[in-house]
DNA sequence: TGGCGATTCGTTATAACATAACAGGACACG
DNA sequence: CGTGTCCTGTTATGTTATAACGAATCGCCA
């Protein structure tokens, strides 16, 4: 369905696509999506890229409201316990699912060189995982998979 | 050739020998393993867990030495960047490497219940991330891969 | 042999990331 | 209309990590 995310695409579009799904998703299971919680994941969709707590913070802060570390994270706690958001363990940052409502241990790309992120097909991934943990009698419930490299286009450019 | 992680070895024996291939490899590739730095790699080897920077600070200071953190991270950076240690992204700690000398990119298993921590086998998941990421046409460098769960002895335990 | 550069280390301070704890408000439900 | 639950505001603090600068050491070589 998605865009790989170093591809351009239709941001309006992408964003207004994943607030919607979030507002269904948390009216069927009986989620509040409150205004902070809505107004985080606005701000991740709209910047499009892995952003610190505090730089939402310092978002929040910009559009006027008064708001202190508490209300970020309790914000980002709900969305990525939720699957509206996900963690990138490697840059304590933040970024919007890219394809929230559909079941997924996400695996991310991130680029070194210009910094963006995407999330990238996990099965054969997660497949491998659970094979090698399996081999240690290990069961797995979750796999934090985050690959650092270059993006074609910043290949592109360097050469 | 190694325990898993999860059983139980003989300590004494893990700890020499991989200090000796330290030793080893420092003065094969001239690098310099300095009293700080051999210090905190003992530390990491002896008590063979996940260890913050500032529990090994604690240590440090334990012994009798005055130390500060950039101490400790200049060590870490170091043992780090040598594949002597690696970093535990997901805890925010660190942990002696297993495989000491054998080119590997390593890939961990976190025991929520107990704690522990071990080093996976990594070539069938290094193989499934370079195949996801080649599909975005995206080239990498390194893969962060730290899945957590439950050990055996944990889930023996439950039951 | 004396200066030079490179590397390491000590130290102070501070940045960046994250949570504890408690009070108050909104709202549903009996 | 009381009570419990969930969410938020606020203050304070805990935890992880780095910047910046100066001093000690050591190899190199003119």
């Amino acid at each position: 369905m998605t865009a790989s995310g170093f591809d351009t695409h239709d941001h309006g579009h992408c964003m207004a696509q994943a607030l919607q799904t979030a507002e269904e998703t948390c009216a069927r299971k009986g989620l509040q999506l409150t205004a902070q919680r809505r107004r985080v994941l606005e701000i991740l969709l709209r910047e499009h890229r892995a952003m610190g707590a505090y730089d939402l913070l310092d978002v929040l802060r910009a559009d006027g409201l008064g708001a202190q570390p508490p209300t970020v994270y309790r914000a980002l706690d709900f969305l990525v316990g939720h699957g509206f958001a996900h963690k990138l363990e490697r840059l304590n940052a933040f970024i919007a699912c890219a394809h929230p409502g559909e079941r997924h241990a996400p695996s991310f790309l991130i680029c070194k060189s210009c910094g963006l992120v995407a999330e990238m097909p996990s099965e054969g991934i997660s497949q491998a995982v659970m094979t090698a943990a399996g081999g240690l009698d290990f069961v797995v419930d979750r796999a934090v998979v985050e690959a650092e490299g270059t993006c074609r286009s910043c290949r592109g450019a360097a050469a």
